[in-house]
DNA sequence: ATCCCAATTTAGATAAATCTAAATATTTAT
DNA sequence: ATAAATATTTAGATTTATCTAAATTGGGAT
């Protein structure tokens, strides 16, 4: 059994390495869960002997089967809640997060099946991410142009479909490579223009034809 | 602001003393909280220091009136997401207490009361027990006959209505005195006789006669 | 090829909530 | 009133998640 801290620290894993494929550093991790890398060090080691992680000094974590599978159990738990939420008690799309970071915690296999009956079997969050079903399975994680994206959805930049110099220079210019991660704040109505942030830190607008170039996964 | 443990200790302190009145020994709350009485010795004193206690040693605890509306406060979420459960998930009444003891926690004055207004603004949880409203206030807690209670309520013995030594001598034979807790198990159709639970570890069956003379707050 | 810097890990501490065992205070029964 | 029984507290450890500071590792730049 993971306790609490335990889950948030796999989610992110999950989160930062784009669904699983990818392996994450103990920085990446220390910036996401807010603590410091040493932290990580200890925890890291924890998540190994609890077989969710592979981890190998200095080489960074990879989640194993049995930890995706435990991370995506988490996942429906925050989307499934960021629903009741919004379509239940009326909270804005940017209103849900820290309540459902709290819901999604809460350890009832009964409930969320019957949250889930009583939402009508809901197959995606407010944001339009995909909730996984109770064996952790969710529709093909596809790599979607950026523009695809609602508001308040995020990615990890996976690949690009123009590779031209002047793109690739572009994107480095505003600090996007593979691996980046970008939430969508808002989406221009005027011009489908994207407000997005990178990274957790940086702001900036991208038009809707560099948005349609970059594919992202979730 | 009180840890998740700390607002269960709190909790047992209002429980035990039936609503704030008496103070509760230091081993009553270790059974409670089924933990040792020196780990309730320390945590008492962390209590004290929040001034949600008041704590003298070798004398018990008494809840201050911070003390009080914290633990209301926390019975109120409690409550609430009991009838959440029962009414809108088709929960039974015997199956939510786990669920509703995790979901109480959960830091969101904006959940709360999208969540009451969602239910209809309640008076009572499925066992009948009052839901306090947002200031920590809730329809007076008077003395009720136990055959008042509905399955499942709980409350603390704060009187007898017939003082004769016939019914105190049974009474005490069945171990039932002011200041126990008793919880109704089951209520028979037949003869309205009652299988209540006492002090949580012994059960009985009282005819409604019995429960009649017994007063209880709670 | 090696030196250096950034990333990472180790070492040693701290705070919270718990435990067991021992000491101390209070209550009860004679 | 005093001894025995019971209740409570203290002392000293343990576990979990964290920290800071120091040591170590590995990859990139020269």
């Amino acid at each position: 059994m993971l306790t609490f801290i335990e889950e948030n620290y796999l989610k992110a894993v999950y989160h930062l390495s784009g669904g699983g494929a990818a392996s994450v550093t103990t920085n990446m991790l220390a910036e996401e869960m807010k603590t410091s890398p040493a932290s990580v060090s200890d925890m890291v080691k924890k998540l190994a002997a609890k077989k969710v992680v592979d981890y190998q000094k200095y080489q960074g974590v990879k989640i194993t089967e049995e930890g995706k599978t435990k991370a995506l159990g988490v996942i429906r738990k925050h989307r499934l809640w960021e629903v009741f939420l919004v379509d239940k008690l009326g909270f804005k799309w940017d209103e849900v997060h820290d309540v459902a970071e709290q819901l999604e915690h809460i350890k009832s296999p009964l409930l969320i099946q019957r949250l889930d009956e009583f939402l009508g079997f809901p197959k995606n969050d407010p944001h339009g991410d995909p909730i996984p079903d109770e064996n952790g399975k969710f529709t093909e994680k596809k790599k979607l142009p950026l523009n695809d994206l609602n508001e308040g959805s995020a990615g990890i930049v996976v690949a690009v479909d123009d590779s031209s110099i002047a793109f690739l220079k572009h994107l480095d210019k505003m600090g996007i490579s593979i691996g980046t991660k970008i939430q969508v704040i808002e989406i221009i109505e005027f011009d489908q223009s994207m407000d997005i942030q990178i990274d957790k830190n940086k702001n900036l607008t991208i038009s809707k034809t560099v948005a349609e170039n970059i594919l992202i996964s979730q």
